[in-house]
DNA sequence: TTATGATATGTTATATCATAACATCGTCAA
DNA sequence: TTGACGATGTTATGATATAACATATCATAA
C-alpha cells in the first residue's frame, strides 16, 4: 500500500500514501547516491532535503529557511540556497520555475527530463518522465535548428483528487 | 523579405529581419484586437507593449520600467506590472516563467498554447505553436486524471544563429 | 450637462525571491 | 603541521512582485 518507489500507477498522492516511508526512502536513496558519487550529503544538506520532502508540494526557499531555523538558528538565505543548489546539481530535487519553489525528485538515480503536473488546489506536484513528450520537443526543436539544453515543462490544473467530479480510482 | 506575419519558415530571427515593421505590425494588431474586444489599449499600455517588443528577447519588468521612465518619469513598479497584466490577459504578451520576463506574442489573434525556444546566447525567444506537443501533454495528463488549465513549456538551448556550426539557411 | 460608477493610474510602502562578497571553519592529504 | 579545498557563517544588497489606498479619467445614464 505504500507505493513509495513503485510509482507506476499514478504519480499523484492518494489517501493511503505513507509519506513517512516516502521521505525516509528519499533520504536513504540520497545518502546512497551521494556516497556512490563522492558527494558530501552533510547534515545541513540532509536537513534541507528532508524539509523539501516534507510534502509533495513545491516549497519555497524561505519556507525551508524558516523551518530549518528550528534546528539551525543561525541559518540565513545563503545557507538554504547553497544547499538547494547542491541538491539540484545532484538531481535530488527540482526547481519549479513557475512557482519559484523546489520539490523532491522522485527518481534521482539517473538524470532525466521530467514534466510536472501541479495541482492549483492542493499543490501536489507530480513528476512525469514521458520520453515521448520530451522526445517530441527535442525533435521539433532540432528540426528548427535549435540545440536543446534544458526543458521546463510545468502544467497547472487540478489533480484527480481535487477535480469536482473526482471519482476516486 | 520582412516575414513579419508569415512566420511559417522559422520562428527565429534572421539577419534580414525588419524589426521596425515587426513592432509596428504588432502594435497595429494590438490596437485592432483591443478595439474589437472593447478593451482599452491606453497610451501607457501601448508604450509598455512597445517596450516589450523592443526585441525578440524576453524583457524584465524593471527593464521596461527603466525605459518607460524616459517618456513617463513618474512610473513605478505597479505602473508596469498593471500594464503587463493587461497585456497578458489579452494575449498580447507572454510571461516566460524561467526568466521572470516578458515577450511579445507572435499570434495574439487567438488564445493558444505555445512553446518557447529560448537561446541562452542571444536571448531570442521563439514562440512555437505545436498542437501535437500540447495535445500529447493534454492526453497524457488527462489519462492520469489531471485537468490541465495552463501549460508552461520553455526550452533553453542555442538557436540556429548561435550554434557553433551555424550553417545559415 | 452633470452625476455616478467603473476603470485606470498615482503613490508609498513592503513582501518575496536570490546572490555578492568576504570571513571562518573542518577535513584531508602531502 | 600545514596548506588546499570545500563547506558554512555573516552581512549586505539586488531583483522581482504586490498590498493598500488616493486620485484621475472615462463612459453612460439621469
Ligand atoms: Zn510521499
Ligand atoms: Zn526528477
Ligand atoms: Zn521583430
Ligand atoms: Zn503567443
Amino acid at each position: 500500500m505504500v507505493r513509495s518507489r513503485a510509482e507506476a500507477a499514478s504519480p499523484f498522492q492518494t489517501a493511503s500514501h505513507d509519506h513517512g516511508s516516502c521521505i525516509e526512502d528519499a533520504l536513504d536513496r540520497a545518502a546512497q547516491l551521494c556516497a556512490a558519487r563522492g558527494a558530501r550529503l552533510t547534515e545541513l544538506r540532509r536537513q534541507v532535503l528532508q524539509l523539501v520532502w516534507r510534502g509533495h508540494e513545491a516549497v519555497g526557499a524561505y519556507a525551508v529557511l524558516e523551518a530549518l531555523r528550528r534546528s539551525h538558528p543561525g541559518a540565513a538565505p545563503p545557507t538554504v540556497y547553497r544547499a538547494l543548489d547542491f541538491l539540484i546539481e545532484h538531481g535530488l530535487i527540482h526547481r519549479i520555475e513557475s512557482l519559484n519553489a523546489y520539490v523532491g525528485c522522485s527518481r534521482p538515480e539517473r538524470r532525466h527530463v521530467s514534466q510536472f503536473l501541479i495541482c492549483g488546489k492542493c499543490g501536489d506536484a507530480a513528476e512525469l518522465e514521458d520520453s515521448a513528450i520530451s522526445g517530441a520537443l527535442l525533435r521539433r526543436a532540432g528540426a528548427l535548428g535549435f540545440a536543446v539544453e534544458q526543458q521546463t515543462i510545468e502544467l497547472r490544473g487540478l489533480c484527480p483528487r481535487c477535480r469536482p467530479n473526482a471519482r476516486a480510482k
